[in-house]
DNA sequence: GAGGCAGATCTTTTT
DNA sequence: GATCTGCCTC
């Protein structure tokens, strides 16, 4: 039976599409149109009769996820099959066979914020000081090690490392305060599963039976528990699908291994291989850029992206003064566009931390170019979300300390860490819960009067919120139940503006709101999937408990998407900008110690470029506000590598009087790939007039550019540098403040101030015309003195 | 026990 | 720059 659309596929996407039986694995690069491969066989495999609750398709994020659903139903509408991501598939296998690793079924999933404080708590018990090892690193580590299915017994501390032990101390009793807390952290979802399929050979081939057909995507990212997984499902039925790409691996860091996919033949010998190389998004000039750089990478299986699309525009790569200039210029042309006819949406700008974003965002308010920052985190770490949740939470699984000791003074009942202290001392001995404990809170000895009046009505009060929660077959109303009854609501509404001007009120009538939407779309549709949380507020719970950040991008708002590298994964703009593009940025200065980090960087950059369709700008700044200090950066090593035929260089530190372009503190040969690439020269960025690498003091230390940007040194080095370019060619104009001045794209204007001196100071224009007030550097003559 | 302040601290990427 | 921590006072 044909499918609608299946002849419109290439002779490799139609071959992976009508793969049925047996491993299969797609080795597609970026743009080859691997998602519409993916939904095509789901819907193919069902034209073959194959039920639809057979299939399983994981991801990695709810969006990817929805995505896949939304296109399969477009095929042949809405299906019974399981979608979604590892997470979730796992969250819901291991309510149903939460006993087998000591859990119930209403257990909590606690976000990172929330373990972090469980294991403060198991640091505490351990009179541990942690003053020398960050609580971060410890859970890092042990949320690493849990990746890699390791357990505190195999966990080896590595040599120097002493942060290591601590965690192997603290790992244990960190999991015996979740199992008794019934809570499990994010990683503890994929653990347990893990350790489900491997010590329950019976279960395990129920579920594998069950799980016949199933489908991974981007497995270049999957790490050891999801690998074990996935390979637990398929021993005997074997019909695992793979999509990914090796080159868009970018998350070694969280314990992902690209041994997954390379060796994908070697775990199963019978593999059937389709390589998709044709590229259906980006301009020649796009993929030849992305090609360039990504050839750098020796850890790879080659591979060539093919297209039979023009040229197009080059690739552009500009070198900015500052970063506020660059995210002044990038707003600019933004706004241009817009002016022109585009739309915001057609726009995204990626950067390699999210502390980036702030320059941006600003530029793009200042010229009202709407943008949609993509972090959607922020809603659910809202203090007074986290606590409503934990207040849910609370009522689904009493013994949820974590969430607990969260609300059980929120709004202010007089309770204080001495009492929460002795009821924490006292519950242990009696093996309670602290909820459990604070319904008993009169017989605990040291107890105020005023302490143990306040705990025990809180008990009371979850008792009878308890029975209404069981009762209820609707979030909403029980959420509403809880604002008003615990008083929490009252208490925002009193001091509920608080300082940032924040409504917290309003976001928590927002979070009534996706309560109810949760609601009516459960009302609408049974529960589909068997593991699925037959009740509303479980349902609720995990939803709110694994959403992530890109999941809130909205495709279809006209807004410009601002968002990190990482996040950019499986999405495409017509105009893509890659800004920040600095040695110790992008590179992160964290990766410059491990070449196998460094070529992780330099794919999240292939990721970055191969975003683009149409145009793909990608800029760096010599001058840098980041993180409240100022630093002299030098050009991206990847700007280096991307440099040729299909690059353009342009901007106010590039050539001519190219020499800037060595600039900032960098005096090591080695890096100096702008002026010695072959590309470079070809482009006419040969060497300057005037060499001022020379000028760097002998004392600058060339190589190691582990750089701590200790204020000091970047004063030290933002002065010689102004003293270097105090050599540079004057200004050609001179100009003074209350001048009438002409700009070639904006008018005329008056320029209403300087700041600073010499070739570098900055003139602010009022402009007569609907540009309004901008700034420019003088020394570039852009600015015509008038009269 | 609560609330406010100053200082320290630390910042990659995310389910 | 922002957030958390610890310390101080009421």
């Amino acid at each position: 039976m044909p499918l609608p659309g299946i002849a419109a596929l290439n002779e490799s996407q139609r071959q992976a599409a009508t793969h049925v039986d047996g491993p299969l694995l797609v080795l597609a690069g970026p743009g080859s149109g691997k998602t519409r491969v993916v939904t095509h066989r789901i819907a193919h495999l069902i034209s073959q009769g194959i039920p639809a609750r057979r299939i399983v398709a994981l991801s990695f994020t709810n969006k990817a996820a929805d995505e896949m659903r939304r296109r399969v139903a477009e095929l042949v509408g809405p299906q019974a099959v399981e979608m979604g991501t590892f997470h979730r598939f796992a969250a819901r296998l291991l309510r149903r066979h939460a006993r087998l690793v000591g859990l119930t079924s209403d257990y909590s999933i606690l976000e990172p914020d929330d373990a972090t404080a469980v294991l403060k708590r198991a640091a505490r018990k351990l009179g541990l000081s942690l003053t020398h090892t960050p609580i971060d690193r410890l859970a890092g580590t042990i949320s690493r090690a849990k990746n890699d299915l390791l357990t505190p017994e195999t966990f080896e501390p590595r040599w120097g490392r002493p942060a290591d032990e601590v965690a192997r101390t603290l790992w244990p009793v960190y999991q015996e305060l979740l199992l008794a807390a019934n809570s499990v952290d994010f990683d503890d979802l994929l653990v347990h599963v893990a350790r489900l399929l491997t010590d329950n050979p019976d279960l395990r081939a129920e579920l594998d039976a069950r799980h016949r057909y199933i489908l991974v995507d981007e497995y270049q990212d999957t790490n050891a528990a999801q690998y074990c997984i996935v390979r637990g499902l398929s021993i005997d039925h074997p019909n695992l699908a793979v999509t990914g790409d090796p080159d868009q691996a970018i998350y070694g860091w969280r314990g992902a291994s690209i041994r997954n996919i390379l060796e994908f033949e070697r775990d199963y010998p019978t593999a059937h291989v389709v390589k998709l190389e044709r590229n259906y998004r980006s301009t020649a000039n796009i993929l030849g850029t992305a090609d360039r750089l990504i050839a750098h990478n020796t850890r790879r299986k080659a591979k060539h992206l093919v297209t039979d699309a023009a040229p197009g525009e080059r690739v552009r790569i500009v070198l900015d003064s500052t970063s506020h200039e660059e995210a002044d210029r990038i707003a600019d042309e933004i706004a241009g566009g817009i002016t022109a006819g585009r739309s915001p949406r057609e726009y995204c700008i990626l950067f390699r931390t999210n502390a980036l974003s702030r320059s941006l965002e600003l530029a793009l308010r200042g010229r009202g170019v709407p943008y949609q920052l993509v972090r959607g985190l922020e809603f659910f770490k809202r203090r007074e979300i986290r606590d409503v949740v934990a207040w849910l939470r609370l009522l689904r699984n009493p013994r949820d300390d974590e969430a607990f000791l969260r609300v059980v003074n929120v709004p202010p009942r007089g309770v204080g860490r001495q009492s929460l202290d002795l009821l924490a001392a006292w519950a242990e001995d009696h093996h309670l819960g602290r909820l459990e404990a604070a319904g008993r809170a009169a017989a605990i000895p040291g107890l105020s009067k005023r302490a143990a009046r306040a705990l025990g009505d809180f008990a009371r009060l979850h008792r009878d919120l308890s029975a209404e929660a069981s009762a209820a077959d609707r979030v909403a109303p029980l959420l509403q139940a809880v604002l008003d009854r615990t008083g929490y609501r009252a208490w925002l509404a009193d001091d509920g503006i608080d300082e940032a001007g924040e409504d917290r009120v309003a976001n928590v009538e927002e979070l009534v709101t996706a309560a109810q939407q949760l609601d009516e779309s459960r009302a609408g549709a049974p529960p589909s999937g068997d593991g699925d949380p037959a009740d509303a507020l479980g349902a609720f719970l995990e939803t709110t408990a694994l959403v992530a950040d890109t999941d809130v991008w909205d495709p279809a708002s006209e807004r410009v998407a601002l968002m990190t590298f990482h996040a950019a994964k499986g999405l495409e703009f017509p105009v893509v900008y890659l800004v920040a593009m600095e040695d110790g940025i992008l590179p992160h200065e964290r990766s410059l110690d491990h070449p196998d980090q460094l070529e992780e960087e330099r794919r999240l950059v292939f990721v970055g470029i191969t975003r683009g369709m149409q145009e793909v700008h990608a800029s760096c700044a010599r001058i840098r506000d980041y993180r409240g200090t100022r630093r002299i950066s030098a050009p991206s090593v990847f700007l280096t590598e991307m440099t040729g035929t299909e690059t353009v260089l342009t901007g106010v530190e590039a050539p001519p009087g190219g020499a800037d372009i060595l600039s900032g503190e960098d005096a090591n040969p080695a890096r100096r790939g702008w002026l010695g690439s072959d590309e470079a020269s070809q482009l006419g960025t040969g060497p300057a007039e005037e060499d001022i690498s020379q000028d760097v003091p002998a004392s600058e230390p060339a190589a190691p550019r582990r750089r701590k940007a200790s204020p000091e040194r970047a004063l030290e080095t933002a002065a010689s540098l102004a003293e270097r370019l105090g050599g540079l060619p004057k200004p050609r104009h001179a100009y003074a403040a209350g001048q009438r001045v002409r700009h070639a794209e904006y008018g005329e204007g008056v320029l209403s101030g300087i700041s600073g001196v010499g070739p570098r100071s900055v003139g602010t224009v009022v402009f007569d015309g609907p540009a309004g007030t901008r700034k420019f550097i003088l020394g570039h003559g852009a600015l015509e003195p008038l009269g």
